[in-house]
DNA sequence: ACAAAAACCGATAGGCAATCGGTTTTTGTC
DNA sequence: GACAAAAACCGATTGCCTATCGGTTTTTGT
């Protein structure tokens, strides 16, 4: 799944404001990027057919909110980006990590190491 | 960066051959898919440009080689597509790690942390 | 019923992968 | 050095997707 520019924008905001309709999304992002009202819009509705978006209808406009939350996001673009060069029962942020680890800091690999327990201890509750 | 169809499969398989010219890619590619000849060159070039392959002339023809190998490009992948929505300062991958940790099985929690280690032996060495 | 607001439709431009045909350049050989 | 074959190079086309809007239809509140 590809994003543009302002697609990715538009979920930013969503992550933010929990709720909009293409008016107020407009104002806040179109407005700035000089693009009509029609341009956010569609591209509301395109987030939406991807699934990232759901909608309702309030009044006389629909409210967006975002499906799916930053992490999920990043963890669904991870896995479609990576899949074809990941054999099954591998995962792509260890094969990463085994290419990148020496760029990391102590403190990062810390850092990380504190993720697996939070991660560990989410698992036995 | 986006990867094509083919352009996945010519790395894959310049991860296995580790060498390999226009004329043998498609061989091993380009026949079963039907493609010219000029196709995969045309998918060498892009990729070459894409600093993704080297190339040397050896005779008459090019050979290309993966510049990055296959860890490193995942890596890389995953940078581009989660720096988008990362803090500056963040480092990409740990912000990779914490959204998609919940996808990770224990075993692979398990290597990770083992990765961890092997890397910390390193430095103290 | 009407005017305003919003949705919906359709069209265009721009970027990129994929795909090749055709032309130019290179190279090994007589 | 001339020539044929091989490979590179060039340019064009198709297809898919985002971005961008103008214009039309539908909805809605008064």
């Amino acid at each position: 799944m590809q994003l543009g520019e302002l697609e990715k924008q538009v979920l930013q905001h969503l992550w933010t404001e929990s709720e909009a309709d293409a008016k107020q999304v407009h104002a806040v992002l179109g407005v700035s990027r000089g693009n009509s009202l029609n341009t956010i819009q569609s591209t509301l509705e395109r987030l939406f057919k991807k699934g990232l978006l759901s909608r309702t209808k309030q009044g006389h406009a629909y409210f967006y909110r975002a499906k799916v939350d930053r992490e999920a996001l990043i963890a669904t673009l991870i896995t479609n980006i990576t899949s074809d060069f990941v054999e099954e029962g591998e995962h792509s942020l260890i094969a990463a990590f085994s290419s990148a680890s020496a760029n990391l800091n102590d403190a990062q690999l810390d850092m990380l190491e504190h993720l697996i327990e939070e991660q560990r201890k989410l698992r036995k509750g």
